[in-house]
DNA sequence: TAGATTGTTAATCGATTAACAATC
DNA sequence: TAGATTGTTAATCGATTAACAATC
């Protein structure tokens, strides 16, 4: 196994949020080739961003042409880990959750949701989507059956730290977090923190400022 | 009006991020005072950047106490414009919008959503909370009368742009956008995306270089 | 007073940008 | 070949961290 492989080299964590934007512009774009100047005024930024930015993956663009998009879409996909699905599961079957189950860009990022969770009887055993909602009691047999490492967590905020400690206690390597509350689990667990409702604040900041 | 308010002052990108993270952090905390340390522990970050972070806010703490709450509460308040009420409407009544419509976490951010749009006749005349699902052509006149300066699209990737575009048309001063998707709109207009499915790239990235 | 914790300056670190050589 | 665009190095800029004085 080559050492050289870039992929294992640091990306920089302003770097990898832009390459995540990049991927997922990608694989919808229908153009064959993209300048560094094409990409950079879609996303308002310099081109000699973009170039740097690329120097991180191994891809090389052509002068006078730019870069191929689906050596961009093959390399990001390595990079990001495409190429092996991973199995997520849901705790909380509420509307976000629910959003999530049904989420159809999951496919193109290597993930699919193999179960979703709550604690609410009224919802055990009702659908979302193709998904039969199950009791908390079920969730160390499906991340076993399933071998799954993500669980995400979409309950409310007083619930997060509970829903938390459950998944560690079933041995998951990473919490995708919706709660707008941060969780404390071991170190050695991943946690990602997605606040969906924080983009506002910098929306009001930037009103009030004008 | 005095200038020397300190909020007219620039905030570097990742310190307004990590306000906001403290921001709905002490929404729901109980303690009275809180240490650079403790936060710090807490978000995983060092208390000296605490401390430095504050500083552009007017907050001051007390040796040996700390930081007081409810201040931190104000005074943050005061930086995301919590005491402005902004209505908002969604364009989209999937999941996502809905997740959104009935989010309970906006009032204390100052922000109200007074209506929700559909170009679905099924939709149309449905429920989402306690708001009825409206037609499209509705918008203009929702924005008039509740002056609507931020319009959140929650509809798939190939109609952001016609949502972007129509919420221009009516004036609309900031977009919020779920869709995965950057929109081209006049750079008059302030544009905050919010892909939900970003971070578990970053969590397979991690997991994979493990 | 002694000790803990804040507040601030200066040093370090890391990311962005400018400049320009390489290349198709 | 000339021209456009990439790729890379060096300079700049900005954010984080260390150190320590101020203060309750």
């Amino acid at each position: 196994m080559s050492k050289t492989n870039k992929s294992f080299i640091h990306v920089p964590k302003p770097t990898l949020e832009r390459l995540k934007r990049y991927y997922t512009y990608f694989l919808q774009l229908e153009a064959e080739y993209i300048s560094s100047e094409e990409l950079a005024e879609k996303f308002n930024i310099k081109p000699e961003q973009v170039r740097k930015d690329f120097t991180y993956v191994n891809i090389t663009g052509k002068p006078k042409v730019g870069y191929h998009v689906p050596s961009l879409i093959k390399e990001l996909g390595l990079l990001f880990g495409k190429e092996v699905l991973e199995n997520i599961i849901i705790i909380g079957a509420g509307n976000l959750g629910s959003a999530l189950a049904k989420y159809s860009g999951f496919e193109k990022l290597g993930v699919k949701v193999v179960a979703i969770f709550d604690n609410d009887p009224k919802k055990i055993g009702s659908f979302v989507g193709e998904l039969a909602v199950l009791p908390l009691s079920a969730i160390e047999r499906v991340v076993k059956r399933f071998k799954v490492k993500i669980g995400v967590i979409c309950v409310p905020e007083e619930s997060a730290q509970e829903a938390a400690n459950l998944l560690v206690g079933v041995g998951i390597k990473a919490i995708w977090n919706f709660a707008p509350v941060p969780i404390d689990v071991p170190e050695t667990v991943i946690v990602e923190n997605q606040d969906i409702s924080s983009g506002i604040l910098t929306i009001k900041h930037i009103l009030d400022k004008k």
